[in-house]
DNA sequence: AAGTGGTCTAGACCACGAA
DNA sequence: TCGTGGTCTAGACCACTTC
């Protein structure tokens, strides 16, 4: 405790005890008494500091978690939250002249940054649709679509889920259906194949994590997720694929340009 | 209890009880067993239920919470939390010809999905710029920007805060100093004094809500907030305004428009 | 072994809401 | 008044990390 100066409760103050104690250390956070990485003080000094019981100090200890501020770790401590790389995504991302490198965007942005990047939990099934996903392809229940699903990491740590959708009338007998859908990606085979892409309409929605996507993305507690469902239209109008995307929104800042006229 | 069959603890599961306790929960309300304003078991009941400690149940309806899937209220109970009415943005909400209506597009739009708009907490500042807002904007960190805050609300619910920056030699003579900025709102303002707006770039993140905010949106526990960054840019590629904008992520679905090539 | 957080108990008193 | 959730106590035992 000597080395982080807190106050003492407020005796007359009739907010609760344990939101005053996390006040104070949220404001210590947030002045950078204390900073990233830093140590919170133990239970068994708080208490000691505050003069009450275990279950009031890990009260306030568990609403600054809740707020994305601290994580605690079994054993070591509750450290103030440091953030990741942040990846910024442009709205010119999907461009034709960023496919035509031979490389996945993922990989020329990520090095680029000075990540190393990695992509793994590749899987490709055959299935029916959900409603959801039928409407947007304007798709028949009973017609199939090819789910391509793929996690990203930046230096080992994941950072974002998608799977994409692709009419299997679409993808017979391209490398969409295979783990290494060659140069370009799914976009380039599905233009090779006479579908020119137009252009794509994302849908951009953020809310707390679902428990799977907090074991797949790693994700500390108290950090919510963007949700991405991304729809491409080839020329005429057709919807030729949906992505449906899931990120952590640590690391991420999505960027877009609007249109004045 | 009688209305709503929860099984009992795995007692050779290692996961811990309150969570097992929550899993039950939460599997109701995602399969429907509980939906949009049901009442969850009262703490009393799920003790007998289940043979554990208030505390133990508390701390499972406490997860349940900050995944935002229920709310509790004081002397009444614990509730599955009812989606509030969602307003879609679409990319081109600033495009010229929603301007010329003489409406601002926060009315027109929340009209036209049925609902009641009200705008409130209008305050009008001058003041020297944060660096962010002098470094977006081009503006040396002594000159003087005008600061327009406001909040809007749909049916009563506060949706969303919003904080204008236009740099002050801009804004003088003009209706943007004032509270109704006129039809059209402040960029019609711009343009009529030959500014001519080009394009925006919008930032999107999303985070856990501070404390304030949770307070100005009334956001319940558990629910994110989309923070915008949007910044105008004239003919000739002057930054003109940046927007600071907080949202309630239950109230918004942001929606946008990619190209192709 | 010592220090840390994770889980759980069995109570207490209080404040709010509905009847 | 009664049932509800909100706050708080004073312990217990366990699992993990560091030394």
């Amino acid at each position: 405790m000597s080395e982080l100066p807190l106050p003492h409760l407020d005796p007359i103050s009739d907010r609760a005890v344990f939101r005053q104690i996390a006040d104070h250390i949220r404001h210590a956070i947030e002045t950078g008494a204390l900073s990233a990485g830093d140590k919170v003080p133990s239970e068994a000094k708080l208490m000691q500091h505050y003069g009450v019981a275990r279950m009031t100090i890990r009260h306030a200890l568990q609403i600054l978690q809740g707020e994305g501020l601290t994580v605690a770790e079994h054993g070591r401590g509750v450290f103030v939250r440091t953030r990741p790389l942040v990846r910024r995504l442009a709205s010119d991302r999907f461009a034709r002249r960023h496919r035509d490198l031979g490389k996945a965007a993922f990989i020329v942005e990520t090095e680029g940054a000075g990540g190393t990047p990695t992509v793994d939990s590749i899987a490709i099934t055959e299935a029916n649709p959900s409603p959801d996903v039928a409407a947007r392809l304007a798709l028949d229940l009973r017609e199939l679509v090819v789910a391509r699903t793929r996690r990203y990491l930046i230096n080992g740590q994941p950072v974002e889920m998608a799977t994409s959708y692709i009419p299997h009338a679409l993808a017979v007998g391209t490398r969409v259906m295979q783990p290494d859908s060659g140069p370009g990606g799914i976009y380039a085979r599905l233009e090779e194949k006479g579908h020119r892409l137009e252009r794509f309409e994302e849908e951009v929605r953020a809310r707390m994590p679902y428990r799977d996507e907090v074991r797949a993305l790693e994700l500390a507690p108290g950090v919510p997720v963007f949700h991405l469902i991304r729809t491409a239209y080839a020329v005429g109008g057709r919807a030729i694929e949906v992505c449906d995307t899931v990120m952590s929104t640590d690391a991420y800042v999505l960027t877009y340009e609007l249109p004045a006229s």
